[in-house]
DNA sequence: CGATTCCCCTGATAGC
DNA sequence: TGCTATCAGGGGAATC
């Protein structure tokens, strides 16, 4: 799922085709991913890529278009959208060619290249506003993102760490993947109630956040299902998953096995013996 | 305030 | 074989 690394690692790779498009055409399949109205978006030019938390902008005109991917979104950039085909399947859409099944949007620019929305859960969207989409929330690669800040957040909620980590009002960013595999890091249980971390224990885990962001964002994020870049190329990270969807298998660290539990009706994958409850 | 549940959607998987 | 029930999950809304 696209989380903040994968979101970042297609801006990047997006800014590098996308900037100077001029938006001839855009073909939209599925009414309800579009929300606003396209019209507004024929002729204008492209001038910037921006992101915040796992929301998408690109700046088209005057206008802001906003893309969240949720969980199974791609977004594939093609130099020739008459003959769009990647030399490898593309993971779930079941094609080399675009569009698949799952493209529910396509824009087309000037210069014969396109951009294609595939979705197969349709659960992502493409929103058309004036500005980049509002979240109030600190951003995980921002300079505002501080130790400070982050403690601040945690004593003042008695919620488990793992939810509030998720929260994406307060730090925009952080999905399932990098959640678990922060706290393993840190070695802190998922449950362990936010206001009861101890100095060490929040230092620990804001490092831990930046290093496992800054580690998927090396590796290009994680394909564990339906990410690509838009190249259609996978990430590495899932390579390195230290506990996420890692159940039964060897903690990297002590090599006891991960344990998988439920809560608020989202999965959490730990390590036992590193990641203990002070009661258990 | 917080915790839980449902919903959106579809493919994979389990049970019969 | 083929049908039906269940599940995964980001995030928003409704409910307790």
């Amino acid at each position: 799922m696209p989380e903040l690394p994968e979101v970042e690692t297609i801006r990047l790779s997006l800014q590098r085709y996308l900037i100077g498009k001029v938006i001839k055409h855009i073909d939209v399949r599925e009414k309800k991913q579009f929300i606003g109205d396209q019209r507004k978006l024929i002729g204008k030019k492209i001038t910037a890529l921006t992101r915040k938390g796992k929301v998408l902008s690109i700046k088209i005109g005057d206008s802001f278009l906003n893309i969240h991917l949720k969980l199974t979104g791609q977004l594939l950039f093609s130099a020739h959208s008459d003959h769009a085909v990647f030399p490898r399947e593309i993971p779930r859409a079941n094609s080399k060619t675009l569009p698949a099944k799952t493209t529910h949007i396509i824009l087309y620019f000037d210069d014969g290249s396109a951009l294609f929305f595939n979705d197969l859960r349709k659960f992502g969207w493409m929103r058309l506003l004036n500005r980049p989409d509002e979240t109030s929330a600190v951003d995980l690669l921002s300079q505002d993102f501080t130790l400070d800040l982050f403690k601040n957040s945690l004593m003042k909620s008695r919620k488990p760490i793992k939810n509030l980590l998720l929260e994406q009002d307060k730090f925009a960013g952080i999905g399932n993947i990098y959640a678990n595999d922060a706290l393993w890091q840190a070695r802190i249980h998922p449950l362990k109630s936010a206001s009861t971390l101890s100095d060490v224990e929040v230092g620990e885990l804001f490092k831990a956040i930046r290093l496992i962001i800054g580690e998927a964002l090396k590796r290009h994020g994680s394909s564990d299902e339906f990410y690509v870049t838009p190249e259609n190329k996978p990430g590495d990270y899932q390579n390195h998953f230290k506990v996420y969807h890692r159940e039964g298998l060897p903690c990297p660290r002590c090599g006891t096995k991960i344990k998988r539990i439920k809560h608020s009706g989202r999965s959490s994958f730990f390590c036992p013996r590193c990641q203990k409850l002070p009661h258990s």
